[in-house]
RNA sequence: GGAGGGGUAGCGAAGUGGCUAAACGCGACGGACUGUAAAUCCGUUCCCAUCGGGUUCGAGAGUUCGAAUCUCUCCCCCUCCA
């Protein structure tokens, strides 16, 4: 018999902590943390990560594993939290994975395998000189020939993915699309994913109300403490809520402009996750909105009860 | 009253006789995604529509084979001088 999991997934700012907290009360759940940039350490105000004394005694896995300066990957992050669901199970608690990065989520809970095709990255920095220098065209040919299939799933613009086909057929010998036919994207567990959904509106209102809390808070010092530590190109300062204050630093742009890219660079991220929790995965959505909070709440709970 | 500047699609803003239904940005909406994923990338956005068609660039009238672009009149807005 597989093992249950829940996961609690939604866009940014819909309020998917304070939903888990709950249902670990209820539940007697242990929570994992869904989200690709909480797992550094000192990125807690732009990541709106948990705060110890918010827990409520509720452990929480996946927070400050990392120093900014290091790397982590979805593969990391798979390995890792299929040991922790192993682990609370173990302990008979249930675990709920909650967060926002869709692919994360996902590799978890399905056999995505990644193990094959570790990144290269010297092959990568050679092949991302070679588009500054040639452009991208030589490199889409190369892909069309070795790999026509997954080429056409590619858009040339998209250099990024199109250096990673080739980066896994140069380290592997085999093509992502061989890859993916070796994979039956079978659930590992017997998950159940609740999706908590909003008015679009009211979501985008609530994201610019937050990073102006957010900068109230301190943000902007935070930021600028890893900025100061020489972080600037690390993969977690690419981080919504980080990258955004760069220019300003470098006195390159007020910081109130920064501020307002902030607010539409999460919007747009919200729009992002929509799109794929809403493709991608088989979520049971709950709408919600500040004023039904608790009888959607109730619900969620009742019909999560019926299922563990 | 005098001297200038301006009115372009939801907004900002290019364009200054044909290649323009009109760059670009924002906003809005949709989509892709298998080791950077809070990343990276794609599409739609005047109206109707499948091709395709119909109306646009403050309003009206002209010049021209052809105008957002030239002329005239009118209506608004801004700056400066009175």
């Amino acid at each position: 018999m597989k093992k249950i999991v829940i996961a609690i997934v939604g866009p940014t700012a819909v309020g998917k902590t304070a939903l888990s907290l709950e249902v670990a009360k209820k539940l007697s759940g242990e929570i994992i943390s869904g989200d690709s940039m909480q797992v550094y350490k000192g990125m807690d105000i732009g990541t709106d990560k948990i705060r110890p004394e918010q827990m409520q005694g509720i452990p929480h896995y996946m927070l400050n594993i990392k120093e900014p300066k290091e790397s982590f990957s979805v593969a990391d992050f798979q390995k890792q939290v299929r040991y922790y669901i192993d682990y609370i199970h173990a302990k008979n608690k249930l675990p709920i994975i909650v967060g926002g990065s869709g692919l994360y989520v996902q590799a978890v809970l399905y056999d995505y395998s990644f193990t094959k095709a570790k990144r290269n990255i010297e092959y990568t920095k050679k092949l991302e000189e070679q588009v500054t220098k040639e452009g991208i065209e030589p490199l889409y040919e190369k892909l069309q020939q070795i790999d026509p299939e997954q080429a056409t799933k590619i858009h040339p613009n998209n250099h990024r993915r199109v250096i990673r086909a080739l980066e896994i057929y140069e380290t592997t010998g085999k093509t992502m699309s061989e890859h993916h036919r070796e994979q039956q994207n079978t659930p590992l567990y017997d998950h159940h994913i609740v999706g908590l959904t909003m008015k679009r509106q009211i979501l985008y209102e609530r994201i610019n109300k937050r990073v102006d809390e957010m900068v109230e808070t301190g943000l902007v010092e935070e930021v600028k403490s890893l900025y100061l530590k020489g972080y600037e190109h690390t993969e977690a300062m690419r981080g919504i809520g980080y990258k955004e204050f760069i220019p300003y630093f470098k006195n390159e742009k007020p910081l109130q402009d920064c501020v307002e890219d902030l607010k539409r660079n999460t919007r747009r991220y919200a729009k992002r996750q929509f799109t794929w929790f809403k493709n991608k995965m088989d979520v049971k959505w709950y709408n919600i909105s500040p004023d039904v909070k608790h009888e959607v709440y109730e619900k969620i709970l009742t019909d999560l009860a019926g299922i563990v």
